[in-house]
DNA sequence: ACAAAAGTGTTGCTACTACACCCATGA
DNA sequence: TCATGGGTGTAGTAGCAACACTTTTGT
């Protein structure tokens, strides 16, 4: 029963949400093994890596140049055989990231860094689909009992764009009226005197999220739609 | 920025609520360091431990002879420093064990395995109050969320035992008409043709939960009260 | 008959669902 | 004036919280 030595990883699932399509941030792998396959942004935890939180921090920022997110841990992976190289425990991150940060890092080009549609993923280094598939059901969770849908916009948004963000996280449509009174409601949303323009129509009222005013709320509001 | 081979350890929080006090069972330590201090039962990941589950259930069956119980991956801790010994990655688990597994080990005995009450610990070594602490606030989710209350029950039990499992994880009184209603309308109890008698006083129903009912509900109910 | 815990209903209120049209803007 | 998305109200329903007394049993 020999006490194993194991090595460490950290990967972070980057999600964000592009004109309605829930995407996720993935690297091209440079070395072996699964040379050129695509994978989870992460790497070894090091010894300069003082918690987990702060190493997953690291690794995002190396590898994608994204800083200052949502982030948080969610799984641990950890079965023999999910590295070819011997004993791999992997500490899954999750980040949640708004359409600001899309530009910091090219759709498809050649530096190796791009985001796909959870929905159509490309074959996957490891066990790296599953993780994804567990980040998916925890986000789609985490977004009607948590106020996590508002990592994923710019600070000032539009109703609109919010809505958006669920129905992308959440795979269907949802009537608006009913979904803007439970937002408008809730308390948490600070109307601005600021619209955006975006086309030839009517230009649609810009909201910021209050933490402030949510933190005060006597219950924790549900977004189930 | 040296890549670190740490070394992992599993432990696990086992909880159960014994006359209505949420408890979570704990070992002395044997050795330095913390050498007499109290701790969670748990151990280092070796080979023959294919995925991180059966690491689990093997600590859990080494260490308190508790087998075939609710088992659950909770969080992982990795600071640097929490353990004297070097850098030390510990994977925390759950277990919800039922009133049965009492029997198994002694509540308070030279055997070095103790069942202590939550809300009245023990000085604990490395940064196990703090992993108490975050099991604890995740049970107290868990069972408004899902049926995991029923795990912490024998197979059959009376709604006054149910009863008294929440409100011993909530740490208040609720309704017990509403909680019967509630309970009784969700579908997911079978009630026998057996009472429990308990003293000179009118006997109890019992109860089993029936996962497969649960299984079949159209939407999760939800415990909250 | 008493002590102890088991078991039971109603009412008011809140919050959700379902549903379809008018509004403001730029071209 | 038209095309486009922004923005609004109501009625029915279901589920929840609050609340106190009667029933069954053993002694």
């Amino acid at each position: 029963m020999a006490t194993e030595t194991v090595r460490v990883t950290v990967d972070i699932l980057v999600f964000a949400v592009h004109q309605g399509v829930l995407e996720i941030l993935l690297v091209k792998r440079k070395y072996d093994p699964f040379k050129s396959s695509w994978a989870l942004p992460g790497g070894f935890l090091t010894d300069e890596d003082k918690t987990l939180d702060s190493a997953a921090e690291r690794e995002l920022r190396e590898e994608t140049n994204v800083s200052d997110v949502y982030l948080e841990q969610l799984y641990t992976f950890g079965d023999v055989g999910r590295d070819p190289r011997g004993r791999v425990v992997t500490v899954a991150y999750m980040a949640l990231v708004g359409q600001e940060e899309l530009a910091l890092k090219p759709s498809s080009d050649s530096s190796g860094v791009a985001w796909w549609p959870v929905s159509d993923l490309p074959p996957l280094a490891f066990d790296h689909a599953r993780i994804i598939a567990y980040g998916h059901t925890r986000l789609r969770y985490k977004i009607e009992y948590t106020p996590a849908a508002f990592s994923l916009l710019q600070k000032k948004f539009t109703l609109r764009d919010l809505q958006t963000v669920y129905e992308g996280i959440l795979g269907k449509g949802v009537d608006n009226r009913n979904f803007r009174k439970k937002f408008l409601g809730a308390g948490i949303l600070k109307a601005l005197d600021e619209t955006s323009q975006e086309g030839s129509f009517r230009p649609a009222r810009l909201y910021e999220f209050s933490e402030n005013d949510f933190e005060k709320l006597p219950d924790r509001p549900v977004f189930v739609f």
